[in-house]
DNA sequence: ATTTGCACTTGCAATATGCAAGTAAATTTC
DNA sequence: GAAATTTACTTGCATATTGCAAGTGCAAAT
């Protein structure tokens, strides 16, 4: 799949190697907002991935140290997986990513709500959010 | 190419449609470090993009509205492309991004130097670095 | 008048994606 | 307790995208 040769030393660069690709970040989104997610939820999300690609994704990213998998409380037939520290810290870009689509696309209400928010306070914003999603 | 139908109406979703792929982000690098490229310019950075792709990328963006070609002043055989107020509102996207790859990935010490500026006071460097891009 | 530089295009092989169907273990249902 | 269902994947194959190398056409320099 992905081998993990960096191009070069450019930061950007070195994201887009992690994470650079149609559904990286939509998983990402999908455990920002739901802090946990089956494998199940990760495929009934809006945009509709394949299950080989997610399984691909999912393998790549906790490869990465973005992600990690979890035993479900539940039951031994799921999975849980969680955002890492590496993972969580992905929160301001994936802000400013959507502070920037809020201009100048029609985006979902709710998520202009968090934007919104967002830009009245980003450090605040930022701290709180942050703190509610290391809490688990 | 690219048809331009939206997956869902996320802001990332949303982003990742219009340049969610392993290059365009890296030629919005060059054009916020540089301000202005050449074809050959793109061409000669670090990570070694092939020509069509450059050729394909540059379209998708132009048609998207983050770029826009010039005449270049010196010759009728180069073309000049320059971000537009959509691209230049990436910045602070291509920062966040680069503050979490300095935190995990060795990377180029000139951009650890910028990192370090704008962590020390993010608002003010964002509004002087937009200064600066806008005057051209 | 010929060569060089510049911005692309084209052809083709290699890789990645998307869809549909399949598998294996764990759980639920009868 | 056997059979059906749920869950997390894997596999096969068609299609789309990428990457490499070579080619084209116009402008400018020699």
């Amino acid at each position: 799949m992905n081998n993990n040769q960096r191009r070069s030393d450019c930061p950007i660069s070195c994201s887009l190697d992690v994470w650079g690709d149609k559904w990286s970040l939509l998983i990402i989104r999908d455990l920002m907002f739901a802090k946990q997610c089956t494998y199940g939820d990760f495929l009934k999300s809006g945009e509709g991935i394949s299950t080989n690609i997610l399984a691909s994704r999912l393998q790549a990213m906790e490869e990465n140290g973005l992600i990690e998998k979890l035993s479900h409380p539940d039951s031994k037939a799921k999975v849980l997986y969680r955002l890492t520290q590496k993972g969580i810290d992905l929160l301001p870009v994936m802000l400013e990513i959507s502070v920037w689509a809020e201009k100048y696309y029609d985006i979902d209400k709710d998520r202009k709500v968090v934007v919104k928010e967002y830009k009245k306070d980003k450090e605040g914003f930022l701290k709180a959010s942050l703190k509610e999603l290391k809490k688990v």
